[in-house]
RNA sequence: GGCCUCAUAGUAUAAUGGUUAGUACAACGGGUUUUCAUCCCGUCAAUGUGGGUUCAAUUCCCGCUGAGGUCACCA
């Protein structure tokens, strides 16, 4: 059976650099019907950031990347936050030392870094084995405790960037446990994903070049190497560089709160770096289960971009109101109104949200644009006199073919104020003044709107209502009058 | 600097030892009785460079260039 796992830092929040080593593993596992397993690697306790872990959980639970094991849900081999797995990593750090693989280093931190000058000043590679101590004590908790490297050339298979291999000058003596009693993520990852069962790391490829230290440490330990991927990076705007919080990398949930479906960050975050091979843009979650496979992600970074996830999103905010209805699509809204919404009863937001979805990128969208629907604009007579197709019209011919609306829409009985009879309204109109499409139907639009756009004029109007409608073209002919 | 990796339009990508190098986003233009958007149609736009293998290379090999990663008691 498949086990991959999401291993993060709690060190902030999870940005859209970073989360694609989460969806990847998971897809694997799911796929399969294996498991997904989440373990926080918080042994770096200088860069612990309260309130991390939670951050995390959000973002999975957000973008629906359920875990069958680990923080939260538990598992066979809790606990799954390695700070409380100490006594797991002395057991297997015990048996390095045992076997001789392993030993205490009482260099201090000094020592090494003049080490470090002296070798680069004499432009050799600074490698720690060849200043390894002489008399080395007995290994106890207060001590760093080191590998000892056998230098040799190593060979192995990466599922993403295909065979590797290395010569035995990148083998050194890494640090297995810090003076602190915790592990480094180099010697945690190995004992955890072996007890633990993982037999895919997904991860970026900044750490092929730790590559052969891990396999020595396979090696040592005993153990069966899984098998590893290497993930392209996701590049920062600007530059090759790859995406980072320097670079401004936002986090997944700040998408969230902007607008974005889940469902269009993971398809798009899934399909940046591996595609299918055919040319479907648009998978849901169950799709992406069905198709994604290890051999076709792709090996070279791939830069984020913005305007595609928001083309992306408005496809998915189309494709919720047309396979599920707009109730669906209305559960999601919540927040995203304008203030002025907030005293509307949840049907009429819904029959806004009907004529103006396939306007939308973002649902914030809805904040800028239904403000109009909810309450009266502000009028702004120059936003009409000066119009391209309406400044040659004088006031009077304006206020003219404000009152003929006036009079004809005020000749529909309420029980018919429907889409369909406002555009026979609109349509004779269109006869009796004589007017073009360009001129009268903009008139009218702009006077009960003030908005740059809007949706088609007959569903305004329904949707504002027989009353509303005729109040507003009421009180821009009057302005126009007092003008 | 050592080691490692990568290289198709602005971006994400497809394809094959032989194609008019396909698609999507973006940009630009047009259509759908007003606007904006949706939808539809069209235009622009790419195999980094130099060798080699081959009848044929974007594809295979080598050099170069460019870019990235890594060289922590961080992950």
């Amino acid at each position: 059976m498949i086990k991959t796992r999401f291993a993060p830092s709690p060190t902030g929040y999870i940005h859209i650099g970073n989360v694609r080593s989460a969806i990847y593993p998971y897809l694997i596992a799911k796929q399969s019907g294996g498991k997904f397993i989440l373990r926080i690697e918080d042994t770096d306790r200088a860069r612990y950031v309260e309130g991390a872990t939670e951050l995390i959980l959000d973002t999975l639970k957000w973008l629906g990347l359920d875990w069958d094991e680990g923080v939260e849900v538990g598992g066979a081999n809790e606990p799954y936050y390695q700070s409380e797995r100490k006594d797991i990593y002395h057991k297997w750090a015990k048996k390095l030392i045992d076997s001789g693989r392993a030993y205490a280093d009482p260099t201090p931190p000094e020592v090494i870094d003049e080490y470090r000058k002296a070798d680069n000043a004499k432009k050799i590679p600074f490698l720690y084995r060849n200043h390894r101590p002489k008399d080395t004590p007995e290994w106890h908790e207060g001590i760093p405790l080191r590998f000892k490297a056998e230098p040799k050339a190593y060979e192995w298979h990466d599922e993403v960037m295909g065979d590797m291999h290395s010569g035995p000058e990148v083998c050194d003596d890494i640090i297995l446990i810090k003076k602190d009693g915790l592990p480094t993520y180099n010697f945690a990852h190995i004992v955890d994903d072996a007890e633990m069962g993982v037999t895919h790391i997904a991860r970026g490829n900044e750490y092929l070049s730790s590559m052969p230290n891990y396999l020595a440490l396979y090696e040592a330990l005993g153990l069966e190497r899984p098998k590893f991927l290497s993930l392209p990076h996701i590049l920062a705007p600007q530059g090759n560089k790859k995406l980072g919080k320097r670079d401004g990398a936002k986090s997944v949930t700040e998408y969230r709160d902007e607008g974005i479906l889940p469902e269009a960050m993971l398809n798009y975050l899934a399909c940046l770096g591996w595609n299918d091979g055919t040319e479907q843009e648009i998978y849901t979650k169950d799709e992406l289960l069905d198709r994604f496979s290890i051999d076709r992600i792709q090996n070279s970074g791939a830069r984020f971009d913005e305007t595609k996830i928001l083309w992306m999103n408005g496809q998915w905010i189309r494709k919720i109101a047309n396979e599920q209805g707009i109730d669906a699509l209305y559960a999601r809204t919540a927040g995203f109104w304008p203030d002025s919404a907030a005293a509307y009863p949840d049907a009429y937001k819904k029959r806004v949200l009907s004529i103006i979805y396939d306007r939308l990128k973002t649902l914030s969208d809805l904040r800028d644009m239904t403000d109009y629907f909810f309450k009266n604009p502000k009028i702004l007579l120059p936003a009409i006199v000066t119009q391209k197709m309406l400044k040659k019209l004088s006031e009077q011919e304006l206020i003219d073919l404000l009152s003929a609306a006036i009079e004809k829409l005020q000749n529909i009985p309420d029980d018919k104020w429907s889409a369909d009879t406002l555009q026979a309204a609109f349509n004779e109109l269109l006869v009796e003044t004589k007017k073009k499409p360009g001129e009268f139907f903009t008139l009218i639009r702009i006077a009960i709107s003030f908005a740059p756009f809007s949706p088609a004029l007959n569903l305004t109007a329904e949707v504002l209502g027989k009353e509303a409608t005729l109040a507003r073209l009421n009180s821009v002919r009057t302005a126009l009058a007092n003008d």
